[in-house]
DNA sequence: TTAAAATGGAGGGTAAGCGTCCGCTTATGG
DNA sequence: CCATAAGCGGACGCTTACCCTCCATTTTAA
């Protein structure tokens, strides 16, 4: 109980001892829930004003309740992590390993969509919580591996690659999609993933979906394809016909 | 033969008519191909000193020769772009329609890199190139469907939103990919559109395959753990068990 | 009621990037 | 070979953006 174990008590730990004043704790929520909410949003790029702002406080405050920006980060950063990290567990204890490697990731992704890139952004900082997130995806990989449920041919590590580019694929050339996005992007991955048929999409497609009329089989891997392209990678220039 | 179709031209065009000295050509050269390079690893954050550097001129140089940084980089990038069009219309152009559609996205995805998110950091200045691609997708995407090689529940933005996923998950909590990490992350989510059976997984493995032990199907879909998601989300806390 | 605690926002200090200026160098055509 | 226009490099000034402090005023709570 001396060391507080959330984000909110450990800014409030000035080392006194003292109770702090009401307003002061009230204050402090909100510039947590408000940087959580905007690192979310705008990225790593978030300033001190904007989070103030979006708390309702004036700068002064930030800076009386939180020692920097960088500790505030860290301190949202940590708990997120462990929230991660607890999710991992949960998954864990599932009896089933293709279920509990199905919820974490579900669950990853949208804590890891609170995050954004702030990670990246106060470089190693956290080498610890991390490194506890990794032994939990590959045990959750690993587990679902040997009860046959996900392929054998990919490593942890594609795993983890790939619940990245999930939860990053929501926007590209001029198409946006409405947040819900990454849960389409994930069944898919996880269809890519496991070892037996696909399963329906969640959410509705994000326009609509290609009315369809034949089927015909066909068989090329994409090694083949990395083959040929290097092979011709030489360049070649034609004009084309407008 | 009046408007130059290369970002080297275009640049050194400079109304007068006069053919350039060579030095100034070979600079012009240069500083795209800095620019590419540079776009690719550092991404929008790039500076023309950066660039200048990379490409071994003087800041004065940079700036006679491009009259902006921001004009080099909307000539660097409509050169990548009308690149991806044109392996679009390649891919178009192959009788298979799987293996066109393969084809272009490994194609998309090794430009893109190259690209990184200069795309988005200039906002829409490149609306038209942007639909012809987005023609691209849709059509090779609604004509692998057609032809029963991808799924028919996915819209061609889905697929439009994987590709960036695919290409932007190369690093993530202290794990990095030494760069060939997205030939992976595509071969698996081509698995997870495609119809057939899943194809060998390209590249090593990054880091090491776990040794496989025992088969056992499973099944649930994502739809119904973001269901039991939603309705737990009350937050519980419980003291960890250290 | 009153003093300690807390608040807010103007403003100083700093960092970083853009683009210019000008003295020196080099290509090129006669 | 030489004259001259074209080109080169990088120091430097300007602007912008952000971090954090300071202090007059307001709020809490004993």
């Amino acid at each position: 109980m001396s060391t507080p174990t959330n984000a909110v008590d450990r800014l409030l730990d000035d080392g006194s001892g003292r109770r702090p004043r009401a307003d002061a704790r009230r204050n402090v929520e909100r510039l947590v829930a408000a940087a959580r909410e905007a690192a979310g949003e705008v990225g790593a790029e978030i300033t001190a004003h904007e989070i103030a702002r979006r708390a309702g406080v004036g700068v002064g405050t930030f800076y009386r309740r939180v020692s920097s920006l960088e500790m505030l980060l860290e301190a949202v950063l940590e708990e997120v992590l462990g929230e991660i990290v607890e999710k991992g567990d949960q998954g864990l204890a599932d009896p089933d390993p293709w279920t509990g490697f199905e919820t974490f990731a579900t669950a990853y992704i949208r804590l890891r969509n609170e995050l954004c890139d702030i990670n990246e952004a106060l470089g190693n900082t956290l080498g610890n919580a991390r490194s506890e997130l990794r032994d939990r995806i590959r045990l959750l990989v690993e587990r679902a591996q040997d009860a046959g449920a996900i392929r054998p041919d990919i490593a942890w590590e594609d795993v983890a690659f790939l619940l990245v580019g999930v939860s990053t694929g929501d926007h590209t050339i001029g198409l946006r999609a409405g947040g819900r996005q990454w849960e389409r992007n994930l069944q898919i991955m996880l269809d890519g993933l496991r070892t037996s048929t696909p399963a329906p999409l969640p959410g509705e497609p994000p326009l609509h979906v290609h009315p369809q009329t034949g089927p015909s089989p066909v068989e090329r891997t994409l090694t083949e394809v990395l083959a040929e392209g290097s092979a011709n990678s030489a360049e070649e220039k034609a004009d084309s016909t407008s």
